[in-house]
DNA sequence: CGTCTTGCCTATTGATATATAGATAGTCAT
DNA sequence: ATGACTATCTATATATCAATAGGCAAGACG
């Protein structure tokens, strides 16, 4: 059995990229898991500490993951694809990118959160722009800032639309030199 | 002067780009316009009709906007420029696009409004389409859907690090061949 | 044993939300 | 100028929000 906590961050953070961070409430939470809003209050004592908990454990859980790709795989194209099929994984869950809801909604988030979700961001071109540069590919920092956006903005239109193949379609050129 | 209705519509897609649309509140609108919380209502019965009446404004407006960039720009490379101009424009104003943070919300809006915001991304991809074919570009079907998301995702990333040139970084593969 | 901590509870607060009802003043057409 | 419509108001209903106070049981640890 997961406890309570992870059971509130878990759940909250799948509310966060399906609704966004304002589109769910502790009463929402609390519902679902069988418990009432005041245990939330003592694992989070303010929503804001909930949002922060969020970023900070998928900041965690993204530098585990960027070692795991590589270790995974051999090629940095090898890796490359293994984020993209990461992303689908959202896709199937008709869920957005939870630091990209969170970006969305910057100015209704603490400064406190907006930081840790720019952190998220900054680590995850740094490891885009590792990648293009083992790959020897020119301008890898344009392709690391690029491979990033399409990636936000395909994943946000296919979950619109219901199509996979929009990330792909999207992100094709960045795969083959 | 502008009626009061154009003030709501104007204020509340400004909030709506900056904190999305669960973000705000009809007292915020009230508060900030200078009238009572029942006028609102009176202008839209539901938040859900004012949210449906945003993104149908918009999408008029865009229409207009796709033929004003058609009559400005001789080429079609010139009016993909404008489109990025026009999407540069929000992130002067720290604003995202309105049906893109729909679209983010997704599951917490109505399905009438999600399927109105499907309609804006649907006739943007069709113009897009439109500039790459005239532009004898191959594959126009990928680089439309993959300009619309690098567009978004950009206008994302760009707000969130308050650095415009991630846009145009970002972007740059699609102006030349 | 007894004290402290953890994790959850019941109960409630004060603030705020969307939404409705009913009144009022101004506008406009016939 | 009578009647219908527009636009706004006051007041209130109803619901929900985040957050707090205080208590209780189970286990840890001296």
């Amino acid at each position: 059995m997961t406890d309570t906590k992870t059971k509130i961050l878990d759940l909250a953070e799948s509310l966060t990229q399906t609704r966004g961070f304002n589109g769910f409430s502790y009463i929402d939470l609390a519902n679902e898991i069988g418990i009432k809003t005041a245990s939330i209050h003592y694992h989070f004592k303010l929503k804001d500490d909930l949002a922060a908990a969020l970023v900070e454990r998928l900041r965690e859980q993204h530098a585990l993951g960027f070692a795991a790709m590589e270790a995974a795989n051999e090629t940095p194209e090898g890796r490359l694809q293994a984020a993209i099929d990461y992303f689908k994984g959202y896709l199937a869950k008709e869920e957005f990118c939870m630091c990209g809801m969170m970006a969305a909604e910057l100015q209704s988030v603490s400064p406190r959160v907006a930081s840790l979700v720019k952190a998220y961001f900054r680590d995850f071109e740094a490891w885009l722009y590792k990648q293009f540069e083992l790959a020897g590919r020119e301008n890898a920092d344009e392709l690391a800032i690029g491979f990033l956006s399409t990636l936000e903005g395909s994943l946000l239109i296919a979950r619109l639309t219901g199509d996979a193949d929009v990330i792909s379609k999207a992100l094709k050129g960045y795969l083959k030199e």
